[in-house]
Order: C-alpha cells, then sequence, then structure tokens
DNA sequence: GCCCATACTGACATTTATGTGGGTACCCGG
DNA sequence: CCGGGTACCCACATAAATGTCAGTATGGGC
C-alpha cells in the first residue's frame, strides 16, 4: 500500500534544491552534458563517488525524469544514461551556479570546512 | 589539536554545491535578498525549519562568510542577519535554479517522492 | 517577585545520505 | 571449466543532517 504523496513546495528555489537532492546529482547532471555516457564512465567523470551511491542517484534521477536510460542487451552489459530535456533544462540552470563556484572556487577551498559543521 | 583541512574540489559546481549544504541554506540566502531580518524574522520566512536547525544553518553560513551576524545589546536580544556580498553573489548565481524550479514546480511536485529514495 | 519576549544552548532521537565489501549474471574466448 | 568485463544487487556499517524538547539569560513592566 504505497501512497504516492506529493511533497509541496514553498519557492521554486525550494522545488529545485530537492530535485538536486544530495551533493551528487548536480555533478552527475554536469558530466552528461555533452551526450550519454556508460555507466562506467560516468564513474569516472564523477570522481569519489561510490558505484552502490552512483547507482542509487542514478535510479533516483531516472525516477524524477532528468535523465533517460538505455539498455543493450549485450554481453558484457551495457548501459547508457542521457539527459533528459528536463534534466537538460536544470543543467542549463545549474550553469551559473557552477561559474560561481569557478570564481570563488580559491575562497571556498580556503574555508576551513571542518570547523564549520 | 584541530587542524583547518582544507577541501579540494572537482569543479565550480561541486564547489558551490557544497557550500549550499543541506536543503536550508539556499533559502536562508534567498530570504535575507531584501535586506537583513533578526532571527526570528529569518525563522518566519523560512516555513518548516526547526529552532536549532537555523541557529546551525547561519552559523556555518557566518563562517563560510555568506552572511554577517549583527548583535545589538538589548533585551530582549535583537540580532540581525544580513547578506555578506559573497553571499549576495551566491544568491545573484541561485536565482536561475529558483526560476527553473518555478517553471517545473508542477511537474516536481508531482513526482512520487516517497518512491524515488 | 514574576512574567514577558528573544535568541539562543544542550542532550538526545531519528532520518537521510553515504560508504564498504562482498556476490550475481551474462557470453565469449582460451 | 575458467577468467574477463560490465553493470549491477545485497547486507551491513557509518556519517551527516535534521528534528524534538527542555532549559538559560536578560532587564523592563506589572
Amino acid at each position: 500500500m504505497k501512497e504516492t504523496k506529493k511533497r509541496t513546495f514553498t519557492c521554486g528555489l525550494d522545488a529545485a534544491i530537492a530535485v538536486m537532492g544530495g551533493k551528487w546529482k548536480g555533478l552527475i547532471l554536469f558530466a552528461l552534458q555533452d551526450g550519454p555516457l556508460r555507466f562506467g564512465e560516468v564513474r569516472r567523470a564523477v570522481p569519489g563517488i561510490s558505484e552502490r551511491v552512483l547507482i542509487l542517484q542514478l535510479r533516483e534521477m531516472e525516477a524524477t525524469g532528468l535523465l533517460h536510460r538505455e539498455v543493450y542487451h549485450q554481453v558484457p552489459p551495457k548501459v547508457e544514461y542521457s539527459l533528459t530535456e528536463f534534466g537538460d533544462s536544470l543543467n542549463a540552470a545549474m550553469a551559473p551556479l557552477g561559474e560561481w563556484g569557478e570564481e570563488h572556487i580559491e575562497r571556498i577551498e580556503a574555508i576551513p570546512w571542518n570547523e564549520v559543521g
């Protein structure tokens, strides 16, 4: 008896943040901006992510309609992930954020992160 | 013996996401965009956040240099939070994300979030 | 003396996110 | 029959984020 409970959001930014989820989805989206990638390619494109977490993220992003999963019935298996239009539009909306990060990266890296939290 | 360990980031987006932290900092930034707010005002401007979490977020954002904390020595106490230039620039970079969320809010709310995770 | 309002602090519980190490399935070539 | 290569799945462990609830300090007004 799973209910498909709908969330409500206080504003657009709230909704966008919910879609981005944790710290990985944005990077995965970013990695896929230049075209489809196989599972292993995505993993290499997102340094530091564990296999299991990547799978979870990809599944969630597929469920939210951000990306498309194409399975090729081959051996060894081949699965390609690509952005949907929805995912592409989110990617575009995140671009300024990426630029902001680039511009301020030195300052951000200089933050004593262990003392912050 | 706290070490001020610096993180490194794979790209600007990675860094920006780290600064935004969880699901609240973006909304707090957004709430402060029109000028300083007192603690209680921020809380009312960010529906759903608990007092404790708000305090933690504000402290972290102060530590990362996103906002400024001004204490007025009065009784009852008065503390005003305002964006720094740094915070303001991040806010500007998040604007497109907010707009994206607005545009797609119906679709986002229709996502069966309980089945996603 | 007591209560008010405000901005906290602290102990604790829970939920969510992330990570680790293993195993599975497939077909092929050796 | 065995190992290679790929994309997974599973049980489990930990870390990080968030939430609940009670309590504190202050000085003015009653």
